[in-house]
DNA sequence: TGTATAATCAACACAGTGTTGCATTGTTAG
DNA sequence: CTAACAATGCAACACTGTGTTGATTATACA
């Protein structure tokens, strides 16, 4: 009888997970010590204790084997952030933006995210996680329905959200993770909710709030 | 006579400074084409019409290349900061930190902003340009000087803030910069003075506010 | 124009890649 | 437990790109 199941498991043998695990173990720790474009195939085989040719037996190259590693933690991202986002009931408001659960996410898979958004990191990964929190954002702000007159292009708000996440994260992270997810999602929330001003314990400048009431 | 100014001249020759050009341009037009990693120098050579080993005459590789290019956009970066720090007379307040002047550096290097800050970039570039303006605004923000009881450690508002920007920067070139750099800073601005549920116009949600009056 | 020096060219040993065929080992199903 | 077979190890291959060299040609500048 077949299973014929959908992602194949195919993984049943141990030699296999064994390997794989073994390459991607190798390629995160090479990547803390220099640079993923200085890494050599050879590197991580030699690291990982696993003869050349089987590597390839796996993966095309590098670029894969780091490809299917990120794959695997983007997936549980969206996952993360999609369970969250239907756990919500009604009144949707800014508050889901950056409930705990995407910083507990980071905490979950802290060394990769370590690694990959330091300046020996990935460019391409990056950007994909901030082009797809962009879209998060966007969407959530859509749903949550805009007053009547928004005052920049929605888009331009995604950005900046999914921009100042990871600005937050990064420094979050080179600090050694000291504040508990729970305490970031705070910090993001009202910085985005009440301004940097009110973070800083500042009042904004006259004019400003000048500007703001006649807005 | 030895002239003996520093930094050396040494870039009278004109054969040098055509030949550098090239090849910059060359790298830069080939990193809109494929992965920075995947780019050879024999590529570049071929590209910019140059021999290969004069490649080595000038630099000692392709990211000592890349290296040099971005130091030049990054002091230019980093002068047009100082610049526009100086010219700040008393009344300090975050006006400075999004200056139109920033978003005009960009627009000046677009074509070098958008093509490193693209999937297709270099992590190195990014994650210092954060550090920078992230360094830049916490310092910023304790000239200002803060309020009595700050809510947050100020680097993380610092990091918060460099994220934004890149954020907004990146989705702007992304879109075709259809807003002048004074709109841009605008929206930087308002968004950072009085948070985003501001500039979507929505009023905060009311548990939200009561938090602010009782901080 | 003369001279310094930059760029070209051909050649080199060397690194790493991606693939192959065959031997060896480990896993799983029966 | 054992047989079947899948995964790994191993050695060798051609190939691509690197970084350097020495001799030669081109050109900028005074």
């Amino acid at each position: 009888m077949v299973e014929n199941t959908y992602p194949p498991k195919e993984k049943t043998d141990r030699r296999i997970q064994r390997t794989r695990h073994l390459l991607r173990e190798a390629l995160i720790s090479l990547i803390k010590e220099k640079n993923y474009e200085e890494i050599t195939v050879q590197d991580i085989t030699e690291r990982a204790n696993v003869n050349r040719s089987t590597f390839y037996l796996h993966f095309k190259d590098k670029d894969e084997l780091l490809y299917k590693s990120m794959v695997e933690v983007y997936d549980a991202l969206a996952e993360t952030m999609l369970a969250n986002k239907k756990e919500q009931t009604g009144g949707l408001n800014l508050d889901h933006l950056s409930d705990a659960a995407d910083f507990q996410h980071v905490a979950d898979h802290a060394e990769f995210y370590k690694v990959i958004l330091s300046e020996k990191g990935v460019a391409s990964f990056v950007v994909r996680v901030r082009k797809y929190l962009a879209r998060v954002f966007t969407e959530h702000i859509l749903e949550m329905g805009v007053g009547s007159a928004p005052r920049f292009p929605l888009e331009a708000v995604g950005h900046f959200l999914a921009g100042a996440e990871i600005g937050l994260i990064s420094w979050w992270l080179e600090n050694g993770k000291k504040q508990s997810p729970e305490e970031m999602a705070r910090m993001m929330l009202d910085m985005c909710a009440f301004g940097t001003y009110w973070a800083l314990g500042v009042p904004a400048s006259p004019q400003e709030e000048a500007e703001k009431s006649e807005g």
